[in-house]
DNA sequence: CTACCATCCTGGTTGC
DNA sequence: TGCAACCAGGATGGTA
């Protein structure tokens, strides 16, 4: 669910929790979530000292004491929701609860359980299975246009199916693919190898632009999406097509009723919205 | 190689 | 009010 800003708020959130703590305790209540948890997980956590927590993609990954790495991705509906360990019993899908040396509480609580975790040497992090084949980093120095424009070469695909492809650039998720593409003025429906030169330039730009000013709004808040420190993220009311069906599109009010505004179909089982007038 | 589809699981919302 | 159908932020793996 989270994607990139989302991801990154927890991370920023959880910062100052957990960097320098003590795993005091480790309850763990479930065997597997989108992937079986690694073997004796609780036990190998109990202990360890939490020494940085960053972010690659959509993943957390917290260096541990001991030459380990725990990474952790979301799903769609995972939260890290955080307590002084005043949260009282656990709830429904609270399947992991880490309580640090200093009493905090970090509860992972995740309904559909599309979100995993796994314990991985440091070392080998970036040859690990999810993570070897990601694009760079949207917000990285490694990412622009000339980059993007090379990763969508040749392809047959609509830009949208594109833009989700973790491959072509890492942590673009649905909603932030069709505020981008709107504010490149590019058609969810072109053909990702048509967008090169000028047009991946912008739509670079566009990218870079949308996750950052996400990011300052602390991410969007979705249904059951709480942010670390349990505050509310407000980039949904800046969500210009995104969930917008048959509204006006910022740019042009005079579309709105008679069928027009933004639009909404679907491409790879997702839902896209977008304007047909602005993009092309 | 590439692209499309179903699938994992649960809950909230919508519509009859 | 009850209940079924549909929808949801992700990502993989199989198939064509």
């Amino acid at each position: 669910m989270p994607e990139l800003p989302e991801v990154e708020t927890v991370v920023r959130g959880l910062r100052p929790r957990l960097e320098g703590r003590v795993l005091a305790r480790v309850e763990q209540h479930c065997d597997a979530l989108r992937f079986p948890l690694p073997v004796d997980f609780a036990r190998r956590l109990q202990g360890r000292r939490i020494l940085s927590i960053k972010r690659r993609a959509k993943y957390i990954l917290a260096q541990l004491d001991g030459n380990e790495v725990l990474l952790c991705h979301l799903g769609m509906s995972g939260r890290m929701v955080v307590s002084n360990g005043d949260a009282g019993p656990r709830e429904k899908h609270d399947h992991i609860i880490f309580t640090t040396e200093t009493g905090d509480q970090i509860r992972f609580n995740d309904a559909r359980r599309f979100g995993m975790m796994d314990l991985v040497e440091d070392s080998r992090v970036s040859e690990h299975r999810l993570l070897r084949d990601l694009g760079p980093e949207p917000l990285g120095n490694e990412f622009n246009g000339p980059v993007l424009a090379a990763a969508l070469k040749g392809r047959r695909t609509p830009i949208k199916a594109a833009l989700l492809d973790q491959k072509v650039v890492a942590g673009v998720g649905n909603i932030y693919a069709c505020e981008a593409l709107y504010f490149a003025g590019l058609s969810p429906r072109r053909q990702a190898y048509s967008v090169q030169g000028g047009r991946a330039e912008c739509l670079a730009a566009a990218i870079r632009q949308v996750l950052t000013r996400a990011i300052a709004a602390g991410g969007s808040s979705l249904r059951n999406y709480v942010q670390a420190d349990g505050e509310l993220g407000y980039f949904q009311h800046e969500w210009a097509v995104y969930d917008r069906f048959g509204e006006a599109c910022p740019e042009c009010d005079c579309d709105r009723g008679r069928g027009g505004g933004i639009r909404r179909l679907v491409q790879s089982n997702r839902s896209t919205f977008y304007c047909p007038k602005r993009q092309r």
